[in-house]
Order: structure tokens, then C-alpha cells, then sequence
DNA sequence: TTTTCTGCAAACGATTTGCATACAC
DNA sequence: GTGTATGCAAATCGTTTGCAGAAAA
């Protein structure tokens, strides 16, 4: 299980870099360990965070975001609505990443697992000298209730 | 070749939803049959048309882009540099969408050409009930050229 | 204590919008 | 002529930054 990951893990992690520990980089950490499968914004977790307790500036939200993504904590990701949203990075060497199915008219974001990629970036990467070290792949279509309705 | 795009095809898309074929409009359309393979920002357009001849309002270089993005003209896509760019929508039933790669030292967006995509997509409407009609994929990496520099 | 953070407000860059004028039809 | 488009400048929105005070280490 390579992905239980803990505030002691994050400690850590920020101690390596002579960052600290601070209780804002904590509470918006625990919003995404809270929040499984969900793609907030820096937007987002400024109101969870005010909607619980503590009121935390957005400048900080961000420097948060921007942190937890550099030690690899977080994913930052686009889905076109004119906003950055982040999620744990669950990847571990032997998973294989999710993709992500958008809705176009409800805006959900739902999750999709699948390795069909592994043998396509094999391919790039000797077709085109390309040294891939990330993907990121985005289908876009009509969710089933979006269908059903009408 | 169901892709030798014109601008009368384009006037007969404006006709059908009264819109106007105004010379701003022709001139940045014709910027994108200029210059293939290129992913253009307002900005790139607006430049690029300031350095040949004519000065057209940057408002107006981004009322054009939506509109032919929504006359399934253009495409916009994100590569995570801050803005928006664009391409010719040169996909047909009988094509398969490229990708992108895109190297995170340079800049650079390559293209890649692939149809493994295909079954994925099956997969995955079988398996969810959703709709796909559009994908997009990106690759991140570093290119050939990167990599040789040190 | 020393260095790194936070919070606030101001700055920013891409994009949008209101409105008066200009132009395609 | 009539309705849509343009150009400009102002407004907007997400995000970043400068700086003084606060708090980890």
C-alpha cells in the first residue's frame, strides 16, 4: 500500500527543504485527505476551510497549492473552466494514472482507470525521441444523467 | 479530402446563423490556413497581424476565435502556459485526433498521430454510460533537443 | 534569533463587456 | 435602413507579489 499517505509523511517531506510546518499547510492538506476523488480549487478549499472553522487568506491557499504540488503531493489539473484544481497524487510507480471524463453540460468530473497508454507512450518515446514523463488525458462527452435527461 | 477548408465554406457558416463576413473575421481565419501545425494565442494572432499589416482590436481577435470555435472552425486547447490557443479543427469521421507533446523545458508542442484511442473510448462508454465527443491528450516530457543540451 | 510564513492589499495578465460608431447585408 | 460587428477603454476573474508583522525552527 504505497499510498497512505500521512501528515508525518508531509513533515517530512517539507523538513527535507527546509520548510515548515505550518497549521494553514496542514488544514488545506487534511481538505484534500477529507475530500477523495474531488478536484477542488483554490477557490474551493478557501470555502471549505471558511464554511468549517478556521479563515485562511487565498494568497495562502495558494502558496499552499503551488507547495503541496512541488513536493508532489498534489496534482494540479485544467478541465477548461477557467481554473486550476488539484487532487492527491495517487500515482505510485506500479499504478497506472486515472483518466478524467468531463461533462459538458453539468461539469462533472468523474475518474476512469486505464493502462491502455503505457504501450502508446512506448511508442512516442521511440518514434520521436520525446522522454515522456507525464500525461494527462481529458474526454469530454455527456454524462449518463445528462443524457437521460431529455 | 474532407479537409480542403475555404472561406466560402466559412461565409456559409456565417450565412447560416446570420452572422457577417467582416474582413477581421477573414484575416484571422486566414492567419490559422497560414500558418498549419501552429497553436496560436489571441496574442500570437493579434501579433502576427499587426506585424503584416492590418491593426485589428484584440477584443475582436477574441470574439473571432470563439466564434470560430463554435462554428467548429478552430479548436482551443491549453497547454498550461496561461492562455488559450487554437488550431484548424482538421479532424473528419474517417481521422483520428493527434496529440500533443509537449516539452516542459522548452515550450515546444509537437504533434503525434495515434488511433489506439479509439478502443479506449468504447471501453470506457460501454463501461459508463457516457458520451464521449471529444478527447484530449497531452503528454509532458522533455524533447529530443532538451535533452541532448546537457 | 533567524528564517520562513501569513495576511492584506495592490499588481498582474488573460479575457470579457458596455457602449458609441461603423459596416455588412 | 437594420441589425450585427468593431474598437476602445473599463471591468472582471483567477492568480501572483510586495511588504510588514507573526510564528516555526
Amino acid at each position: 500500500m504505497a499510498n497512505a499517505f500521512s501528515m508525518d509523511d508531509f513533515r517530512k517531506k517539507l523538513q527535507e527543504r527546509q520548510h515548515k510546518l505550518t497549521p494553514q499547510r496542514q488544514e488545506v492538506l487534511q481538505i484534500f485527505m477529507d475530500h477523495p476523488g474531488e478536484h477542488l480549487s483554490a477557490e474551493d478549499v478557501h470555502d471549505i476551510l471558511r464554511e468549517s472553522k478556521s479563515e485562511i487568506g487565498l494568497a495562502t491557499v495558494y502558496r499552499s497549492l503551488e507547495l503541496l504540488e512541488n513536493l508532489g503531493i498534489l496534482l494540479k489539473m485544467e478541465f477548461g473552466d477557467g481554473c486550476s484544481r488539484y487532487e492527491i497524487d495517487t500515482t505510485d510507480p506500479s499504478m497506472h494514472r486515472h483518466h478524467h471524463l468531463i461533462c459538458t453540460q453539468c461539469g462533472k468530473v468523474m475518474e476512469f482507470e486505464d493502462d491502455l497508454l503505457e504501450h502508446l507512450e512506448q511508442d512516442i518515446e521511440s518514434k520521436s525521441g520525446f522522454h515522456i514523463t507525464n500525461h494527462e488525458v481529458k474526454f469530454f462527452g455527456v454524462c449518463k444523467e445528462c443524457q437521460s435527461e431529455r
